[in-house]
DNA sequence: GTGCCTGCTCACGGG
DNA sequence: GAGCAGGCAC
């Protein structure tokens, strides 16, 4: 029996059609990772392709890992040679290369969106314009969609005639753009701008990896953009071997640029391609994969399909109403851990999903109070955090002097008495002649206007000198690690007198980020700076998920696509939350129906048991909210559910009185608990502040030491006390210790001894 | 230049 | 509820 024995016949088909351009439509959890992976199986050992030839795209590092994982199992020899790789690093690893032919220097940094916002505000102000009438976002989110739709400033500027806003944007966009390149960066939509840019600017590149990459594979197709869509079809336009799976329903992207027309079109631009069907879900029992069809079909702009399931009906889907999003908060918590404690599922196998991220807090307070496992993914993401950033930008100004961005974050970082006026200086100076920040701040003596300043600036620039001869022959952990120590950075953290759990959390994560630095140079035969800054600025939290945990998994439902779990909680079903108010108010009907595909998706990540809730009132933005139940949980036929929907008509009174039993009981007074474990990178910033003000003093508490006293403390060893303030709930201590500096901290916290 | 306070605005999703 | 600009005191 050989292994393409196991498929069904629309999978083996799949499989089977290696030449040509073939468009797989596979529906929830039809085993398409599975076709793909036999596929590349079936191209290497059956039809002979050398496996360099061969390139898999997908759009999570997740994806990635997971199918390299799965084809490594199958084919035997040569299966490393398969590029398997997302969007965004398969154009770093290209531009890498060959971007010297844009005029950029392969060495090049990417802005995150923060970076991004603050070259856009710089930008905004320069050209005073007001950020109140044209937000920022607003026009960041133009230039990204500008991108995704490859339009150059240029040509940006050109459509915007006549159109006062749009002019105004079109001369950001142009800015921003020199910026960036004198910075030599690029944000996430260039790497696919510039690609596409560099293919078409040099044909023999582009050749080249034609050659290269005979047979393209792409998944989650319908999430591809414009720009991503004319990557793709340059790379296949020699050979046609292009194979694209997506789902039509599963398009969840649009507000990223997504182009559900690439999908709906495919036919249109490769009218010799095969379209197979892949209908039959082996994922979730009948009624959750009823309930998600009754959903889906609402939508009109959609390919005709219908996924159908050889297993039993199975439990009936759950809905639960809730007077407030804490009843609500506490039923999940509480149903989860009946379900642990009869050995029905482990907590690892259960998921709550939502809507949006501030949904997360309310959970995660709930599970902190329970002492349950959970880990929340997404959110702020890990390398977006102040201590994170800092750092990294000490890396990308040793690595790429021209980042002018990672410098002025770091000048006075810690404090060196560096302000804005002083940086205003050298910038002007940097732009008279025509040279980077750092340059400018190297030649600060012939800087007139500085005067005194220029002095202040000295240190920092041989500090960077030094750190940058030292990068020759440092390793990546060294080099943070150096880096940490010279520039006392966990002094700065004290000094800055945050919370004391803020503070805490900021080391741990500092921590957290040394062991990654540390596990990438494990992983990885050559190291080097430039590429370990380039992995990180291209990873998310979901990549990161550990498939063993045992924890409750929660995360929004787009974080969740791809994904499957035994138990799935789809929680805030209402009107207003889920479809969000700013769909139901707008004018194009097509955004309901991606909010519509995104309920699909959310239902259809449950295998045996989907649980609706729904809170009548709801704190969003510090205000209580009374939405409808979500339209979605309406569209269910009540035979599928345990519970009777109510209509939108009904009193409100009558509405909530049907609640099971557990939640009715007497409410737990919180107590403060730590969290059973934190682990992973959601929850370690989020629980801070739940033990607020616990270890605060009593007003009369007197401490048994004094200004000029000896003290000792459990870390930093002897030192004396230098000064003492009293605010409102605690002391305030200055202590000049012998071996480890100067300390500002609270004396709650501290546990100082008098020695 | 720095630190603190206040009041204002903004809030969907993410590589 | 949080982040940030702007104003103010030092």
């Amino acid at each position: 029996m050989s292994i393409y024995d196991t498929l069904n016949r629309e999978q083996k088909e799949a499989v089977l059609t290696v030449e040509g351009p073939l468009l797989l439509l596979a529906g929830a959890g039809s085993g398409k990772t599975r076709v793909l992976t036999h596929r590349i199986a079936y191209m290497i050992d059956e039809m002979g392709v050398n496996p360099w030839h061969i390139l898999a795209i997908t759009f999570t590092n997740k994806a990635a890992n997971e199918m390299r994982e799965r084809v490594d199992n199958l084919v035997g020899f040569g299966s490393e040679q398969i590029w398997v790789s997302t969007f965004h690093s398969t154009c770093v690893k290209i531009l890498r290369r060959h971007i010297d032919r844009l005029g950029f220097d392969n060495g090049f940094t990417i802005y995150d969106t923060d970076d991004q916002k603050t070259v856009i505000k710089e930008i905004c102000k320069r050209f005073q314009i007001d950020t109140k009438q044209l937000k920022e976002r607003a026009i960041m989110s133009a230039i990204s969609s500008a991108k995704d739709e490859l339009i150059s400033p240029l040509e940006y500027e050109i459509n915007a005639f006549g159109d006062f806003t749009k002019k105004k944007i079109a001369s950001v966009y142009k800015e921003y753009q020199t910026i960036l390149k004198r910075s030599n960066a690029l944000d996430f939509d260039d790497l696919i701008m510039k690609t596409v840019e560099l293919f078409k600017a040099c044909p023999d590149v582009l050749y080249n990896y034609q050659e290269r990459f005979k047979y393209i594979m792409v998944d989650e197709y319908q999430d591809t953009n414009t720009a991503q869509f004319e990557l793709i079809r340059l790379l296949a336009d020699r050979h046609h071997n292009l194979c694209v799976v997506g789902d039509d329903d599963q398009s969840i992207y649009k507000f990223r640029g997504a182009n559900i027309r690439n999908i709906l079109d495919y036919e249109k631009v490769y009218p010799e391609a095969r379209v197979i069907k892949l209908e039959q879900n082996y994922r979730s029992t009948g009624n959750i994969l009823n309930a998600a069809n009754q959903v889906i079909k609402n939508n009109k702009g959609r390919k005709a399909k219908s996924l159908w399931t050889e297993k039993d009906a199975g439990a009936k889907v759950h809905y639960r109403q809730f007077d407030n999003g804490y009843e609500e908060a506490e039923f999940v918590a509480e149903d989860i851990a009946r379900k642990v404690r009869k050995g029905e599922c482990g907590y690892g196998d259960c998921a709550i999903l939502y809507r949006t991220n501030a949904q997360s807090r309310i959970m995660e307070e709930r599970f902190v109070l329970e002492g349950m496992p959970y880990n929340i993914v997404g959110g702020v993401n890990f390398y977006a955090r102040q201590e994170i950033k800092d750092i990294l930008a000490y890396l990308k100004t040793i690595d790429n002097g021209r980042d002018d961005l990672a410098v002025k974050r770091i000048i006075n970082v810690p404090k060196r008495g560096v302000g804005n006026a002083t940086l205003d200086k050298v910038q002007e100076y940097a732009d008279m002649r025509n040279i980077s920040f750092y340059d400018a701040l190297r030649e600060k003596d012939q800087i007139v206007s500085l005067g005194k300043a220029a002095a202040k600036l000295e240190p920092f620039v041989s500090m960077m000198q030094t750190f940058r001869s030292k990068a020759q022959y440092y390793g990546i952990q060294d080099m943070i690690e150096d880096v940490l120590e010279v520039i006392d950075y966990k002094g700065y953290l004290n000094s800055l007198n945050e919370e004391d759990e803020k503070t805490e959390d900021r080391l741990r994560n500092i921590d957290e980020f040394i062991s990654k630095a540390a596990i990438y140079e494990q992983t990885h035969d050559e190291i080097s700076l430039t590429d370990f800054l380039s992995e990180i600025a291209l990873v998310s939290d979901v990549d990161s998920m550990e498939d063993a945990d045992e924890r409750v998994r929660l995360m929004t439902i787009h974080s969740a696509k791809g994904l499957e779990f035994t138990q799935v909680y789809l929680v805030g079903m209402e009107d207003g939350l889920f479809p969000s108010y700013m769909t139901i108010v707008s004018d194009d009907p097509t955004d309901m129906e991606e909010e519509r595909r995104l309920a699909y998706v959310g239902i259809t990540r449950a295998m045996e048991d989907l649980t609706l809730t729904y809170a009548k009132a709801r704190m969003v933005r510090g205000e209580t909210q009374y939405n409808p139940v979500s339209r979605f949980v309406r569209e269910i036929p009540s035979e599928l559910m345990d519970n009777t929907v109510p209509t939108v008509k009904r009193r409100e009174e009558d509405v909530f009185d049907f609640r099971p039993k557990a939640v009715l009981k007497p409410k737990i007074t919180p107590q403060p608990v730590k969290p059973f474990i934190t682990q992973g990178i959601g929850s370690l910033n989020r629980v801070a502040g739940i033990n607020k003000g616990a270890a605060a003093l009593e007003a009369d508490t007197v401490l048994d030491y004094t200004e000029g006293d000896r003290v000792r403390h459990v870390k930093y060893g002897e030192g004396k006390v230098l000064k003492l303030e009293r605010e409102p709930r605690d002391y305030k201590v200055t202590v000049q210790f012998d071996n480890a500096g100067q300390k500002i901290m609270y004396a709650s916290f501290a546990k100082l001894k008098r020695v």
